[in-house]
RNA sequence: GGGGGCAUAGCUCAGUUGGUUAGAGCGCUUGCUUGACAUGCAAGAGGUCGAUGGUUCGAGUCCAUUUGUUCCCACCA
């Protein structure tokens, strides 16, 4: 093995190892229990992130853990075709050349689209095995294939014959840069500084004006009427007189309705049906013609008379002017208020009424809300839960078409002759009513949502009952980020419900973002974002990948840095340098089973502390406890393992003595083995890398079995006593330090102690971690010397000879302060114990130990005041 | 307007049914060629766990109020 850690001489290879192995595989195993999870497909419109690469870790880590614990598992791969975001990047794309989607047509663009889908999804996938991921890439899916498309083919239709899909003229949220309508989930508002323009609309007929307020006033061309509120004594006489519009000329209704807030702006609305929600409902309510004055690319129509073509922000500027002029101005007061933008594109999106297809929520939602209820499904952390109740107990119709070519075109077909519309399964050739062949699809594609909702049984076959459906549906857990719950999870959930009878996953792991070093969200528009491909040359995937579980709380969103990753580096390097000592040690010998070997102090203190480094691992793993069951291993491995129990066998490995030459070998080799399958679902490649290499082994790590807690092997009382031999070793070092001796001066150690059997038998290992040279037992202080340190330990009381490094008056200032330590300590069991509540209701083992703490503390208290007076 | 999150060492963060003397990494101080590792070893310094009140034998952890910060949802034209 190499000296230093270098990734980049195993990863790749063990990689191909494993795929060409077949071991990602997950085939139908009756006598297993499967464990599925679906990977979020991510989108093929460029490459992964460190949200990603979190993403994909948590995910592998689960996988790796349950197949190791005998799972069948199943992690399936897939990618998403994005419908609008891929749309706009090709839209880009064609711009630089010069070319727009009308000049190529239809199929000219879907061509494109298919060309760069095969180009990109293929430099994710590369991206996925660059971090290790460990999924079954024979089901590899995209959810434009011909299984996606089917199964989305299939629910389409089905929700339309139970009348759950209808098409409709709606208020729905248009991107005049995409030219598509977005649903409700795909508009993000920010705040904006505007303005409200307030304008006087003449009433007809009376020598007076409403006056009204805008934020948008390029849309008074659509406006139909303007509302009062009924109750309203301003202006309650006046409903049911008409207002003139201002630049147009146009007569409207004056109209009562409580929408107007009497306490808010001049208590006059105008209403504009056509482009805005709010209105539109006021409309309905009043039987107002819907008016649109726009057109779907954000320029003015016909009905904005002069203005006609122009932008709308333009239509604005020039209106304003007009009105200003014209007197109709009355004030402009500026207003800041949220804007909705396209999430793709950033457009401010235009709430527009255009005929759309929807998915009927409503039904849909009650189930879904009753599946998390009652723990069908179950979110981590669980706070998340309360935000997926609050969107989906609040949930409107949910607008599924989109102006757009890229994605699942809609099944629905219009007969040119009669006009009946027939949403089929299969391409319908003829019309059923007047049998006419004139037929045309919707032009219309679909939210791309909508086959992602899919996803868990359309990648398993669905609508066909296929024996892996049965098998591997419904998953296990679902991981994704708490920015997607309502794009994907809460609609997973309704559709799984729906078409399945089942619930798509049991449970919800969510986690947070990765931010940059300074906390902010990484994004191409900052720059901020950090390539995991770079950090994975740099150093390596299992550093990056211990780097995004390491120290992380479920759903938090944490900090990518240069500094944590190089720190987990640093820790590879270090499991890496442990275990070419072991090996090293190893060579030429035969390695014996722990059955066969006496097993010394410390190797049953290090086996017991493997112990419980297996049994915390899998309680936490079990709970999605990532970021606790990294640090218990790095814990391990570096305190315990290396600092530890490394120092500790190196005289034994020396020795002239076989047995003990056989015993830490035996020890060694068998804590590094279920270290690294401990360690395996975090860091598979160094973990697997170094497996090979260690005696005994065959094979890849990762089909083994993960440790199993064995309490045989637990020797708590070994434990417990071998803290006293650490106790010492400490102590002397300490001492060391504080009299500035050199750690290469071999001392004295003479020791009063009732524990001598226990000493001399970890003899060897005192006196190489402590650096000293001799212990001697004795009965009392004096037979030490004069120029001695004290060290009062719960296991005995050592004093080390020091000669002139001692200066009296600063051992005793030393002491001092020990026994200020000791009476705080007593004090405080003291008042514990005195108190009748915590020795009446605390539980029995608790105030036991608490009683022993005091003894310990106020037999070292006399210890410590014995040796004052000494000096 | 509604709902969350966060506030713990100089910095970044863990701390999950309330129970030893509150932890880690980085940084800092001191000392070390210690036969795996200087990507290292040893010894240390550094925290009244945002504030107040409460529940409890016991609170960083639970409850209430409060301050600061941040996110999500809804949205009054």
């Amino acid at each position: 093995m190499e000296k230093t850690y270098s990734p980049k001489s195993f990863e790749d290879k063990l990689y191909k190892e494993w795929e060409e192995s077949g071991c990602f595989k997950a085939v139908r195993d009756d006598s297993k229990v499967p464990f599925t999870v679906m990977m979020p497909p991510p989108n093929i419109t460029g490459q992964l992130h460190m949200g990603h690469a979190m993403d994909e870790t948590l995910q592998d880590s689960i996988v790796r853990f349950k197949r190791m614990q005998g799972y069948c598992a199943l992690w399936l791969p897939g990618t998403d075709h994005a419908s609008i975001a891929t749309e706009v990047k090709i839209v880009e794309q064609m711009k630089s050349e010069g070319l727009t989607k009308e000049q190529v047509g239809r199929d000219g663009f879907l061509k494109r689209a298919w060309a760069w889908k095969d180009k990109y999804a293929g430099r994710i996938v590369e991206q996925l095995k660059k971090l290790g991921s460990s999924c079954d890439w024979s089901r590899l899916t995209f959810t434009m294939d011909e299984k996606c498309s089917k199964a989305v083919r299939e629910v389409f239709v089905n929700l339309y014959n139970k009348k759950l899909i209808y098409r409709g003229s709606r208020i729905i949220n248009w991107c005049p840069c995409c030219k598509t309508a977005l649903s409700d989930a795909e508009v993000e508002y920010s705040e904006e500084n505007g303005n409200f323009w307030h304008i006087n609309y003449p009433v007809e007929g009376e020598n007076v004006a409403l006056e009204v307020a805008t934020t948008r006033p390029e849309t008074m061309f659509g406006d139909t009427a303007v509302a009062v509120n009924p109750e309203d004594k301003r202006y309650k006489h006046l409903i049911g007189k008409n207002v003139i519009l201002p630049v147009i000329d146009k007569a409207i209704p004056i109209v009562g309705d409580k929408h107007a807030d009497m306490e808010f702006g001049t208590g006059c609305v105008k209403i504009t049906p056509a482009h805005d929600p709010n209105d539109f409902e006021v409309g309905l309510r009043h039987n107002l013609p819907v008016v649109r004055v726009m057109n779907d690319d954000g320029t003015m129509n016909s009905l904005a008379g002069r203005f006609e073509g122009l932008d709308r922000y333009e239509c604005r500027k020039q209106l304003v002017e007009q009105l200003k002029t014209s007197g109709a101005l009355v004030k402009i007061v500026p207003h800041s208020h949220n804007v909705g933008h396209c999430y793709r594109c950033g457009a401010t999106v235009e709430p527009i009424v255009s005929k759309q297809w929807f998915v009927k929520m409503q039904k849909l939602a009650r189930p879904a809300i009753d599946a998390v209820t009652d723990k069908k499904i179950t979110f981590v952390p669980e706070r998340f839960a309360k935000t997926y109740y609050n969107w989906m107990e609040n949930v409107k119709d949910w607008c599924i078409s989109r102006q757009l070519w890229w994605g699942h075109r809609i099944p629905v077909w219009y007969c040119k002759d009669c006009g009946k519309e027939i949403c089929a399964k299969v391409d319908p050739h003829i019309c059923p009513v007047c049998g006419s062949i004139n037929l045309s699809q919707d032009e219309d594609v679909l939210d791309t949502w909508f086959s992602s909702a899919l996803w868990p049984f359309s990648t398993l076959g669905f609508p066909d009952d296929t024996s892996d459906l049965e098998y591997f549906y419904p998953g296990d857990v679902l991981v994704t980020g708490y920015d997607i719950i309502f794009f994907w999870v809460a609609r997973m959930i309704f559709s799984g419900l729906e078409h399945m009878r089942k619930v798509p996953f049991r449970d919800v792991l969510i986690h947070g973002l990765v931010r940059d070093e300074k906390g902010r969200k990484m994004s191409k528009s900052l720059g901020n974002g950090v390539d995991p491909l770079v950090v994975i040359d740099k150093y390596g995937a299992d550093s990056l990948r211990f780097s995004l579980l390491q120290g992380v709380a479920p759903g938090n969103d944490t900090r990518y840095s240069d500094a944590k990753v190089e720190a987990c580096r640093n820790f590879m390097n270090k499991i890496w340098n442990a275990s070419r000592f072991v090996i090293m040690s190893a060579e030429g010998h035969k390695v014996k089973s722990l059955e066969e070997v006496k097993l010394s102090h410390a190797d049953k203190w290090i086996i017991a502390r493997l112990q419980s480094a297996i049994r915390d691992v899998t309680l936490t793993l079990n709970k999605f406890e990532f970021g606790i069951a990294c640090q218990i291993m790095y814990d391990f491995m570096w305190s315990d393992f290396c600092d530890w129990y490394i120092e500790l066998v190196k005289p034994a490995l020396k020795s002239d003595d076989s047995a003990k030459r056989d015993g830490a070998l035996a020890v060694l080799v068998y804590v590094l083995d279920n270290a690294l399958k401990l360690l395996h679902p975090f860091i598979p490649f160094i973990t697997d890398e170094i497996y090979r290499n260690l005696p005994g082994t065959q094979g890849t790590i990762m089909t083994k079995e993960f440790p199993r807690y064995n309490s045989r092997r637990a020797y708590k009382k070994d434990v417990v006593s071998f803290g006293g031999i650490m106790e010492i070793i400490k102590a002397v070092r300490a001492a060391k330090t504080e009299l500035d001796c050199p750690p290469s001066r071999k001392v004295s150690l003479y020791i009063v102690t009732e524990n001598r059997r226990q000493i001399s038998s970890n003899q060897e290992s005192i006196l190489k971690l402590a650096g000293a040279k001799e212990i001697n037992f004795i009965s009392s202080a004096a037979e030490a010397g004069e120029k001695t340190v004290t060290k009062v330990l719960g296991i005995g009381t050592i004093f080390i000879p020091m000669g002139e490094l001692v200066d009296i008056e600063k051992e005793k200032a030393r002491l001092e302060g020990e026994l200020e330590r000791i009476m705080d300590e007593i004090r405080r069991a003291d008042g514990k114990l005195n108190n009748q509540g915590f020795v009446a209701k605390a539980p029995k083992k608790l105030v036991d130990d608490e009683r022993e703490k005091l003894n310990k503390y106020i037999e070292m208290r006399e210890k410590v005041i014995n040796q004052l007076k000494n000096l």
